[in-house]
DNA sequence: TGCATTTGTGCACACGATTACACAAACGTT
DNA sequence: AACGTTTGTGTAATCGTGTGCACAAATGCA
């Protein structure tokens, strides 16, 4: 590869180098082009020879298309998310299309980071996050030309959207547990702020009412371990309660440590305890958590097929609902 | 904020529009530039009106600075790297710097990908995954300006590294559990090809030595809980060994399981199992786990302190060194 | 052979910003 | 008032590719 530390080359002087001119190194590495096919071998052996590759910067520039995403998650350790980040990188990688990462927990300024990302004319948006606000996204990104993913169902046509179905799954997991004889009902939210936790909640709740039964209690964490411990230890001394459905599987564990630890009641006998997602933890052996699942495949199938929409130009907004199943384990 | 659809404008177009060049608007938006306050204010005020904001693919082009920066991870779900994932992430948009995420799991071409982010003209790569060779890294970044971060320590002047020593908390670890009277331990391997797994190994293998000891098995899984679960039930059955230390914490959780469910042996008083990592979840009521942890902060400080002596145009490769300590729990 | 068509290559400009340089206006000094 | 310095702005080149246009060479067809 000739000496180590040298500055990345351009085409033009590659072009000297393989006597040609620019044009045609551009056209040698551009597959349905105007190109003897002799000269082209030749350009990619001298290219390879002097590791040259087009800079995808310039090119970006040229084309108008950057061939990166922005990803606008909550956090990148969180559980909940992850697999299905995970599952989307990979997707996108096989695409040719690189990630970037923002990040909106903690205390950043979430719409200065969306405006930083706009610049760099990324051609999608996925929001993942539910801490920001879809009107904004849109606000912000609507002079680049992405279409944004996102859960929550906003009327505009710059907005594509995937909207989840969990009222079936939620009424099963209720069904069960009324037949298991358990009457008093405490909802653990995620945010209080989010849409998609209220929208969570209300499929549990028209469950409930179907019964008619409600939520006695409402306690709010902030989707960690830590929170799920501390709310269900509160819920369980002050209302009584002997079912509890939590905003996602993490809190769940937690609160199953803290009912079996502080207060000393194992589900499913004691207690009925329920997580949402539907992540691998939740399954191992030492969890075995009864859950509101989604299928990950299907949801992350569902993006991309939203970004394909929109990269072969097919105008307008689209719409895809997925619908969640229960999983059950051994706390409820 | 006038029409919703309306195409990015770019510099000149907002020159015409305030009345000035474009070279005036490209200063208006450099903090550190000669012109006028006046002209300033009113050509932000015209800017904020038309939802101006400079593009930086081309800002890039002519800077010769992306402010992009590649991380190279194993995955992203994984608990072991996610803490620090977040944490840098959070670090590096306070910088304004944007991270592209590489993830190297699965079949994806890691060669493949880490040239298709070098095209991007990266500032700065970080690499978090031990399954991508550190030459290849260099061998792909090194036309690019970027000093590479990253573990394994490599004798080349663009790499930094982060150099982390574990012997010493491995020491304690193993003493402890020694003097709880185990004497047949084995190694539970996270990938076999791993340089960092060798390291890790080493330690306790080294601290074994001084006591007399040695690993009487040894069994290589691929840091899940499934194949921690797994191989524990193997050894378990077959080596009959009292001790397991394993690669990382999720293993470790997936060990300890199988021995209290498949074997009915339970920690620590039948068997000790130790993981490495210290992640979050390995404090949890329900795991409370021994591990040899890394303080993920101190990490991450460190890894921010490569790239800014980069940024500062610090010649040369810079290396630190970590310490690890042993944290506490009932498994050990 | 003569002419129409295809193939392959170079020239020159565009993409959207930054910046060295030039220069006019405003300012300070004696 | 004369002159040197600072300040603010415009002009034009630059960053590295992609591509429409022009044109020469090669090919096909009668």
């Amino acid at each position: 590869m000739g000496g180590m530390n040298r500055r990345r080359i351009t085409s033009k002087e590659l072009a000297k180098l393989a006597g040609v001119s620019s044009a045609t190194i551009s056209r040698a590495f551009s597959p349905d082009s105007r190109i003897g096919s002799a000269t082209r071998d030749r350009i990619l052996a001298v290219a390879r020879e002097h590791g040259y590759q087009p800079n995808a910067i310039a090119r970006s520039l040229n084309n108008q298309r950057s061939r990166l995403v922005a990803l606008v998650v909550n956090a990148i350790g969180n559980p909940c998310e992850a697999e299905e980040q995970q599952l989307l990188v990979h997707r996108l990688q096989a695409r040719q299309l690189l990630p970037i990462i923002l990040c909106c927990a903690d205390h950043s300024d979430r719409l200065q980071l969306m405006r930083l990302a706009s610049t760099y004319q990324v051609d999608h948006v996925v929001v993942f996050s539910d801490m920001v606000s879809m009107q904004d996204a849109v606000d912000i990104f609507h002079t680049t030309k992405p279409i944004i993913v996102s859960f929550e169902p906003l009327d505009n046509e710059n907005v594509s959207s995937i909207r989840i179905d969990g009222s079936g799954a939620a009424d099963e997991i209720i069904d069960k547990i009324v037949r298991d004889g358990k009457k008093r009902f405490a909802y653990l939210s995620g945010t209080n702020s989010s849409w998609i936790d209220k929208l969570r909640r209300k499929w549990f709740a028209d469950a409930l009412a179907k019964r008619g039964l409600s939520f006695e209690a409402q306690a709010f964490g902030d989707y960690s371990y830590d929170s799920g411990f501390k709310e269900a230890v509160l819920l369980l001394h002050r209302n009584k309660v002997d079912a509890i459905i939590c905003g996602n599987d993490v809190m769940a564990i937690g609160a199953r440590d803290a009912a079996r630890r502080v207060i000393g009641k194992n589900t499913p006998d004691d207690i009925a305890i329920v997580g949402q997602d539907g992540i691998a933890m939740a399954a191992w052996d030492c969890n075995d958590l009864t859950t509101l699942s989604l299928d990950h495949v299907a949801f992350i199938d569902a993006v991309v097929e939203l970004i394909e929409r929109h990269d072969a130009e097919i105008e307008g907004p689209h719409s895809i609902t997925l619908t969640c199943t229960a999983r059950w384990g051994s706390t409820a």
